[in-house]
DNA sequence: GCATGATAAATGAC
DNA sequence: GTCATTTATCATGC
């Protein structure tokens, strides 16, 4: 259910989508961002069950086994610690502030 | 009992349920009074938060939905707009 | 049928 | 690294 775009032509492209080089003002269009696949979600969760923080080893394995880049899954694991906590400061605000219990 | 509350929490988003008026009014006169600069700090975020009966979270994204949906089409907002900008400019002058 | 609140990718400040 | 944010998308209200 995952078309991904990045996969244009080939797969193995490591981690950049602009040009450098060449173009001097780039506009540096801001990638469109692109929901992750059910499959992608589960690998990321289960690897960030075991730790919250990734290795680069496994960073880059789990970006090719996933068909991300290694960019996208660092700017993944970082939203997912965000929202953990997240996720404890509601937890904490809802158990403490109400008279349930 | 606890499973219940605990389960309502977690899919809490499922369920969103639109902010009263007052908290709305409240909030829409902040950000037409600060229109050149909507970014509230965090205290100003808390106290809002405490008027409207809302948490900061909810805040937050009220504000960032806000200055996107306005930024994307001030032309729908001008009604609003002007009704907001009359409202604190008569709070101003008394 | 869109308005609206919350969340998910992506960026940038620091 | 964290963290506020932008942006698109999701889910719901009405």
């Amino acid at each position: 259910e995952n078309t991904n775009p990045s996969s244009s032509g080939s797969a193995h492209s490591a981690t950049k989508e602009p040009a450098k080089g060449a173009a001097p003002n780039a506009p540096r269009t801001r990638k469109k961002r692109c929901p992750y696949s059910k499959f992608q979600i589960r690998e990321l969760e289960r690897e960030f069950f075991f730790n919250v923080y990734i290795n680069k080893e496994k960073r880059l394995q789990l970006s090719r086994m996933l068909n991300l880049t290694d960019r996208q899954v660092k700017i993944w694991f970082q939203n997912r610690r965000m929202k953990e906590k997240k996720l404890s400061r509601d937890r904490l605000q809802y158990f403490s502030g109400n008279p349930l219990l | 009992a606890v499973m219940i509350l605990r389960s309502r929490f977690l899919d809490a988003r499922r369920k969103r349920r639109n902010f009263n008026k007052q908290a709305t009014e409240i909030l829409n006169e902040y950000f037409y009074s600060h229109l050149s600069n909507p970014y509230p700090s965090e205290e100003a975020k808390e106290e809002l938060a405490k008027k409207c009966g809302i948490t900061v979270s909810q805040v937050s994204n009220w504000f960032g939905n806000k200055r996107i949906r306005y930024k994307k089409n001030i032309g729908k907002f001008q009604e609003e707009a002007n009704i907001y900008a009359a409202k604190t400019a008569v709070t101003a002058t008394n």
